[in-house]
RNA sequence: CGCGGGAUAGAGCAGUAGGUAGCUCGUCGGGCUCAUAACCCGAAGGUCACAGGUUCGAGUCCUGUUCCCGCUACCA
């Protein structure tokens, strides 16, 4: 093992106060940051492991203003629910904090101020669109207008979908506001921008040089890509009533970014704690000893390697991160995991249904972490490896060596004989897995660190297995106190080993064991007895408790029943269009068509490139329905087509026309058809 | 020709200086009976996505292609 760092920083992504945790953050950051932290704490070493609520960022403003209620009912609500679900999960935080704290405003602004006085940052006005009725300043995806370039009419803010070019909001014709439905108007407005382009040097040289072998392949990749693709300045103030206010002159109704006040507050939470603990809070993000690692989503990735390091840089004396070990997602039963679609396995619901089994999502959650690529969560493992990993290789493992410790000994630990070489054997394998277990977590390879710690109880197996104390009972009676005597000594070992990963089992073991505090690594990895000869162990208990399929298919039900039940609630009928002349309706030109040929357009998923027979011609038409329909079936069908449409070019295909289409409450596509006495070219009025 | 990640036994994954393909779960057979029908041993099962190339030798390096995931776009 080799952790020379004076102290550690260990930090895990501020969760966004607008849901609650479910099982893909946990698998991403808290629960791998968390065995981090223990496993050092277990070392001994001087740790100090921050998080916090972040609580900014104009999605709470839009949310509150969409609920009726203030921000502040939204951040309180969530910051005491994931701060309560997180302590039940055992996710050992030194500090939670919330970025509307006080101390994070202060340490917030202050950072801005001293920047901005150090001239790190550019000052740019521009004119900026305005909606007078929700007195806000609109950008990117809340304007839409007319596209300057090809004259589409719901072009947005920052892109025309049409013709694919990238706009500026305030280049639209007739622009219209998406909160409030009316005209903006133009304002000027003052934003501070950060010059990452002054920064492009500094990042490569740190992490595409100096990181190349000890970072993970996803965030070096993703990192150079942003590098490669030239970084650009910033702005890191928004026109926003929900934040930070900006602390210079000429900036009012200005708050920070969400995105530069936020791993800010990872320093504003570090403060909190050292004051509430008495410490200094300096050395930990200032002193060069310190090893400071940021554990994070992939998501996160640039905000954790670009912009927070270009921050710290310009802020001087801050030491940068040393690792930035970000997760890919975790998929739940095969789709993506979504907030908005509840599509997840809610943290607070977890706790509540499976009362003292905290540890078993933490242990599944860790063995199939997404490390290396996205993963799939499915309830059939989580019940798989609770079964045959966790309660028959761990807890029966333990079950055996303390049944069999009760039965032929009353419960005390028995004397240690003569050491065999088989003996011998397992008592030097015994002192590696310290290090092996250990190695694994410094290199931040989690899964593999807890299937080291399941070797660990496969070798007690074993060695039960292969000496057979309950027969040797009745033939050499003599071998059996040694035989239990290590047995013993495997499971002691066990219950300092798996602390990092199962807290709580870890804990009960103990109390199993009846020892009242936990063996140091170093003992396990150098001393040959952990329990001594003499001491009585306490009453047998079950470790872990096997999962029945009953409870595993009334999660998979209930997944089931939310997922039918949201996507019937989110088919709302859209609002009626306004009144058209009959003049514009018979500029349409509808008409019956069959499809004579189809096939799916490559590379997208949704696409389908179809040959329609009009009677007179047959036109090629691109249409988005392959994600209901397939080629074959939809061959002789016949639809109402727009003829007079503008071609368009779709994924490289010219259509030339549209179907018409309807959608069902399942979200399915179903065609508009004409009977099928209609003949092919004739018009529809 | 957008960017990044991935593709290795039925499933989930390792393979970190190129040298006879591994682990866990599952399956099959055997052993054991102390143990939560748990444990231990053994076996079957892979043309390492595909095609070229470098090399005495490539899962590992290079080039090209295909497919999957995320971001982005597409839904006329």
């Amino acid at each position: 093992m080799a952790l020379k760092a004076k102290r550690y920083t260990v930090t895990a992504a501020l969760p966004y106060t607008n849901g609650p945790i479910h099982i893909g953050h946990l698998a991403g950051v808290y629960v791998p940051a968390d065995i981090y932290v223990r496993y050092l704490r277990a070392q001994n070493k001087d740790v100090a492991f921050i998080c916090g609520s972040d609580e900014h960022g104009v999605a709470i403003s839009i949310r509150a203003k969409k609920d009726g209620v203030t921000p502040k009912e939204i951040i309180d609500k969530y910051d005491t629910m994931i701060r309560t679900s997180f302590q039940q999960l055992g996710i050992s935080f030194d500090n939670y904090s919330r970025t509307s704290a006080a101390i994070h405003h202060e340490t917030a602004g202050n950072f801005f101020r001293q920047m901005h006085q150090d001239g790190k940052f550019i000052e740019q006005t521009t004119e900026q669109l305005y909606d007078e009725e929700a007195k806000q300043y609109l950008a990117d995806r809340f304007v839409t207008g007319t596209c300057p370039k090809c004259d589409h009419p719901e072009a947005y803010g920052d892109q025309c979908e049409n013709c694919g070019s990238s706009l500026n909001a305030t280049d639209l014709i007739q622009p219209k506001s998406t909160l409030s439905g009316s005209v903006p108007t133009l304002k000027a407005t003052k934003h501070w921008f950060l010059p990452l382009d002054q920064y492009e040097g500094f990042i490569k040289e740190w992490i595409l040089e100096g990181h190349k072998n000890d970072w993970k392949p996803n965030v070096y990749g993703q990192v150079k890509s942003w590098v490669d693709d030239g970084l650009k300045p910033r702005a890191v103030t928004r026109d926003l009533d929900w934040g930070i206010p900006v602390p210079v002159e000429g900036a009012d109704g200005k708050v920070l970014y969400v995105w530069f006040d936020a791993p800010i507050g990872y320093i504003s939470s570090t403060k909190e704690w050292a004051a509430r603990v008495g410490k200094d809070w300096e050395p930990y993000w200032k002193d060069e000893g310190t090893k400071l690692v940021h554990f994070i989503g992939k998501d996160n990735i640039v905000f954790h390697c670009i912009i927070f390091p270009a921050i710290l840089k310009a802020g001087k004396e801050y030491i940068l991160p040393e690792n930035v070990p970000a997760n890919e997602f975790l998929n739940l039963e095969g789709n993506k995991i979504s907030t908005s679609k509840n599509w997840a396995v809610w943290l607070h619901e977890y706790l509540k249904e499976f009362p003292g089994q905290e540890d078993v999502l933490r242990y599944v959650l860790t063995a199939n972490a997404p490390e290396t690529k996205d993963n799939d969560f499915t309830w059939k493992d989580f019940q798989t490896r609770n079964n045959s990993e966790l309660v028959a290789i761990f807890g029966n493992f333990i079950n055996r060596a303390v049944v069999l410790t009760h039965k032929y000994y009353e419960g005390d630990v028995p004397s240690c004989g003569e050491i065999l070489a088989q003996d011998q054997a397992v008592l030097d394998e015994l002192k590696l897995f310290p290090k092996r277990v250990g190695d694994s977590i410094e290199k931040y390879r989690f899964r593999e660190a807890s299937q080291e710690l399941l070797n660990l109880a496969r070798l007690g197996n074993k060695y039960l297995a292969d000496e057979e104390p309950w027969k040797r009972i009745k033939d050499t009676p003599e071998r059996v106190p040694t035989i239990m005597h290590i047995a013993l000594q495997i499971a002691a070992a066990l219950s300092s080993i798996c602390e990092p990963f199962l807290p709580q089992s870890a804990k009960k073991l103990r109390t199993i064991l009846n020892i009242d505090s936990p063996f140091s690594w170093q003992a396990i990895a150098e001393e040959s007895s952990l329990i001594p000869v003499g001491h009585t162990i306490g009453k047998q208990q079950l470790l872990f408790e096997k999962i029945e399929d009953a409870t595993i298919e009334a999660q998979l039900a209930k997944l089931e029943k939310t997922k039918v039940a949201n996507e019937k609630e989110t088919k709302s009928l859209p609002p009626q269009k306004e009144l058209i002349s009959f003049e514009d309706f018979t500029k349409l030109d509808l008409r019956v068509g069959t499809i004579t040929a189809a096939e799916k357009v490559k590379k997208t998923k949704k696409l389908l490139q179809l040959q329609v027979d009009l009677g007179d011609e047959v036109r090629t038409i691109v249409s988005g329905i392959a994600e209901t329909f397939t080629p074959e079936e939809v061959v002789g069908k016949k639809v109402t087509v727009l003829t007079n449409l503008a071609t368009r070019k779709i994924s490289g295909v010219e259509s030339q026309g549209m179907l018409l289409m309807s959608e069902d409450t399942e979200g399915n596509i179903v065609m508009v058809s004409p009977d099928q006495g209609a003949e092919n070219g004739f018009p529809i009025a």
